[in-house]
DNA sequence: GCGACAG
DNA sequence: ATCTTGTCGC
């Protein structure tokens, strides 16, 4: 099932996404980057009952809905969206980020610490090195070092987007680090907001 | 049957 | 992902 790739427009602002979990609930947070000015533009959060179970393939359907619900809330138009997942590195070529580009109709791409699916060799050891994810004879991501010396990142088109367009983006977003830095933020973000809503309902 | 398996 | 502080190393 061979997939065709939009090369990426340009982008401007890049919203960084991500989930934590506990007491039943999903959390969700969103930081809008500036690429540019290196800084952040906007940033919410939100939660609701966890309604779906973790199984491998399925990500989406566990997180989806908050991370859809915390977009909702943004004021700020974004150019595309960086994911902590899988875009088309996936066993039917539909992770996390194809599903939310779809149905936002924006640009997206996944950027996960850990492959799903695929195989490749090991990439150079420097920040910028790189080789093809491949799953048979084709083509589904690129393993990107972020950081020299450290474990690289599986990074992959989710929609509107080719498999440069992708690590380029990456590689745009902060500097030094191994996640790009809006998905760093919005990380830590989750984190905190998830230790607050957790600590008042204990309460 | 055994191992792999985004977060 | 989550349970969790300090600690070994570049």
């Amino acid at each position: 099932m061979e997939v065709r790739l939009t090369p990426l427009k340009p982008v401007s602002t890049v919203a960084g996404l991500d989930c934590a979990f506990g007491g039943d609930r999903v959390f969700a947070a969103v930081v809008v980057w500036d690429i540019e000015h290196c800084r952040v533009i906007e940033r919410r959060a939100h939660s609701r009952p966890l309604q779906f179970p973790y199984v491998p393939g399925l990500l989406s359907f566990r997180e989806a809905p908050a991370l859809l619900a915390v977009l909702r809330r943004l004021r700020t138009p974004v150019d595309a969206l960086l994911c902590d997942g899988q875009g088309i590195a996936h066993p039917r070529r539909f992770g996390l980020a194809c599903h939310l580009g779809v149905l936002l109709g924006l640009p997206a791409l996944g950027c996960a610490k850990s492959r799903l699916v695929g195989e490749w060799v090991e990439p150079g050891r420097d920040r910028g090195e790189r080789s093809p994810l491949m799953l048979g004879a084709e083509r589904i991501g690129t393993v990107l070092r972020t950081r020299t010396g450290v474990k690289p990142l599986f990074v992959s088109p989710g929609c509107f987007c080719d498999f440069d367009g992708a690590v380029d983006l990456v590689l745009r977003c902060g500097g030094g680090l191994r996640l790009p830095e809006p998905v760093r933020l919005a990380d830590q973000y989750v984190g905190q907001f998830k230790r607050k809503r957790l600590l008042a309902a204990s309460v």
